[in-house]
DNA sequence: TGGTTGACGACAT
DNA sequence: CATGTCGCCAACC
């Protein structure tokens, strides 16, 4: 089930680490559905759900509260730095949940041999 | 069954 | 870089 299988990826996401909504998405194998991860999230609970962002590092606005501010606070107590309102993703994305098969996430480490281009 | 709704994302302006 | 459009898709009605 799909809302079982995001619960279940979003459960595994390291502290101090985010994953954004297009990523759990391919990971749980619906690349097309990040959306719908946004859906689930809506009503995640028990889950760490404050560690999901979108693909610019920021974090989505929600329908009633605005917990946007509550999301950011969480997010930096667990060490997750921000700049410019957004999570600096090239540090901080988290990069599992399985198959490292997974082209896209690959080289936006900055401590790893990503360097050598520039 | 069929239409609407978004915690999204890639692109075009 | 900041909006606006359009495509996507699971959940809801």
């Amino acid at each position: 089930m799909f809302k079982t299988s995001v619960l279940r990826l979003v459960a595994r996401i390291p502290r101090g680490r985010v994953a954004t909504y297009g990523q759990v998405a391919v990971l749980v194998g619906r690349p097309r559905s990040a959306r719908a991860v946004g859906q689930v999230m809506r009503d995640a609970d028990g889950v760490p759900w404050h560690r999901v962002v979108n693909s610019l590092g920021g974090i989505s606005r929600r329908p009633r509260v605005s917990g946007m501010v509550t999301q950011r606070i969480r997010l930096e107590q667990e060490g997750v730095q921000f700049r410019r309102g957004r999570v600096v993703l090239p540090r901080f994305r988290w990069r599992g949940g399985g198959p490292r098969r997974l082209v896209g996430f690959a080289c936006d480490e900055p401590s790893l041999s990503c360097r050598n281009s520039t």
